[in-house]
RNA sequence: GGUCUCAUCGUCUAACGGUUAGGACACCAGGUUUUCAUCCUGGCAAUCGGAGUUCGAUUCUCCGUGAGAUCACCA
């Protein structure tokens, strides 16, 4: 097995949505196919302390571990390289700096950020690429922290091997001397997040489409400090179903937590983010978290975006609750249960829910489909009437096929089998199409959208039960 | 504008240079002598365009076209 040290390392500003989770979600799963031999870091980058948003990391931790990404080292883990607070670890961004100004290659910023403007006001005018460099003072003043400490790069074309991308290169206009240290004393991500990688023996570093163009001022970078550079492995993005943009906040883009809160399952949730740009080669569709763990590759991850599909993520979502144990799905359910079903006791609940398992897609839709089994439902008699087979019947009719299902199941020992005979029964004497019969006791019953198997709905519910609800449709 | 990336059904994707271009979601139609959003069967539907290399190109090369990213004292 090989050495894996992977990390994830959000910035606190907000909540978390797919895009950044299933970055998350495949470095983890790198960290964790190699055994005991790899480790998964969480690291916070809180060094924009205008954007930081309060609350964030609590969010950023309780949304990975509600998928199930358990990381082995992190603020409230500590490790071997605490702190994993970049706010905490000035004292170390300093001491690279310090060595970068020993070694010419970092000089204080003398420009006021009104006369940096200019500069690229200027080149914007005449149509040329802005580059700091190109105003590269002379005699820069010693830095004493109060301006911005800059990269004095090394510009030269670069040739690359990105583990998703393949080969990759670029000109030297891709470079430029980019800030170190912000005049507020916090290192830019650009640095820190190198100088963390390293020390931390982060060997594989994952991230988003966006920082392919960044890429070369990191090895750069990595060159001056004398880093040994990580594999690099750049997801594609995952874009809004709708747009050509990228699945960001302003496009809807929702918080992670909510599908929990929607009845999403996060197994499913895991096996529709690595199948959105990823696939094993095979015809597989539904893996278990263990089977990604086992599977995943990067050499199998698409190069090109993917949309996020909320159908993909329904169907998976049902495929999943399929596979749970019935004392699994009940674990899970507790918070969707309506009063009345909670009134009636886990015994009665199960024997529901195993009723209802594989027609679920969500948990929330356990109400809608189980209501009728606990409490009174209100007669809907709109239902019958959109129905196109029942909306031909007469109101006499009606009554009569009623009155009939009445008088058959009264004698019935109701026991899902005996109900199945009466209701065969009932089809021979009434002369009525079971599409056409069954649909009508089913919505008398349950007036729900969906419901299992009748004969077991009706045996579930009860002779009381079912007699009293015919005789209050009649 | 500079730099860079990507491109197969509506969507997610498969295909050592040789396949009737496969699967899944969605959709449509049947079926399950019982409803239904389950399940089964079937159907619809794609290689961005043009050159080149080759006996043969979805696959390799080039040129277009389209889409996207980036060019911050944000990450």
């Amino acid at each position: 097995m090989t050495i894996v040290r992977s990390r994830f390392a959000p910035s606190p500003t907000g909540f978390m949505h797919v895009g950044g989770v299933r970055t998350a979600l495949f470095s983890w799963l790198l960290a964790r196919q190699a055994g005991t031999d790899g480790t998964f870091i969480l690291r916070i980058e809180d060094t924009d302390k205008v954007r930081e948003v309060e609350g964030s990391i609590q969010q950023i931790e309780n949304s990975l571990r509600w998928l199930g990404i358990e990381w082995d080292e992190g603020i409230d883990k500590g490790g071997p390289d605490a702190p994993y607070l970049q706010s905490e670890r000035l004292v170390i961004y300093k001491e690279w700096a310090q060595k970068l100004i020993d070694s010419g290659r970092a000089y204080a910023d003398p420009y006021t950020q009104e006369e940096v403007e200019a500069f690229r006001e200027q080149a914007k005018a005449e149509k040329r690429p802005f580059l700091f460099r190109d105003h590269r003072p002379e005699n820069p003043p010693v830095w004493d922290g109060s301006q911005p400490l800059r990269f004095k790069s090394d510009p030269k074309p670069y040739k690359w091997t990105d583990a998703v991308m393949g080969e990759l290169s670029t000109g030297p206009d891709a470079i430029d001397d980019f800030v170190l240290i912000k005049s507020d004393g916090f290192p830019t991500y650009n640095f820190c997040h190198i100088v963390d990688d390293a020390i931390m023996g982060v060997t594989h570093v994952l991230r988003s489409q966006e920082f392919i163009s960044s890429t070369p001022k990191f090895l750069n970078l990595y060159e001056a400090l004398g880093f040994e550079k990580p594999t690099l492995a750049t997801l594609p993005y995952v874009m809004a179903i709708d747009g050509k943009k990228k699945l960001g906040k302003r496009d809807g883009a929702k918080d992670i937590l909510l599908y929990g809160a929607e009845g999403y399952l996060p197994e499913a949730m895991a096996n529709f983010l690595a199948t959105l740009g990823w696939n094993d080669g095979t015809e597989q569709e539904i893996f278990t978290v263990a089977e990604l763990i086992e599977k995943f590759s990067l050499d199998r991850v698409q190069k090109s975006p993917a949309r996020f599909d909320e159908q993909r993520l329904l169907w998976l979502n049902g495929q999943h609750i399929r596979l749970l144990s019935l004392d699994d799905l009940y674990a899970r359910s507790l918070d969707f249960w309506s009063e009345k079903a909670k009134e009636a006791g886990e015994e009665r609940q199960k024997l529901v829910l195993a009723l209802v398992q594989d027609r679920l897609k969500t948990l929330a839709d356990i109400p809608t489909i189980t209501d009728y089994f606990f409490d009174e439902p209100a007669p809907k008699w709109e239902m019958v009437a959109e129905n196109k087979q029942l909306a031909k019947l007469s109101k006499e009719e009606i009554t009569s096929y009623l009155e009939a299902t009445r008088t058959a199941l009264e004698a019935s020992e109701f026991d899902a089998e005996s109900i199945q005979n009466t209701l065969n029964t009932l089809l021979e004497t009434t002369g009525q199409k079971p599409g056409i019969l069954f649909s009508l006791i089913r919505l008398v019953v349950s007036w729900a959208p969906f419901s299992p198997a009748l004969n077991e709905t009706l045996s579930v519910l009860g002779k009381q039960t079912v007699i009293d609800r015919i005789n209050r449709a009649l």
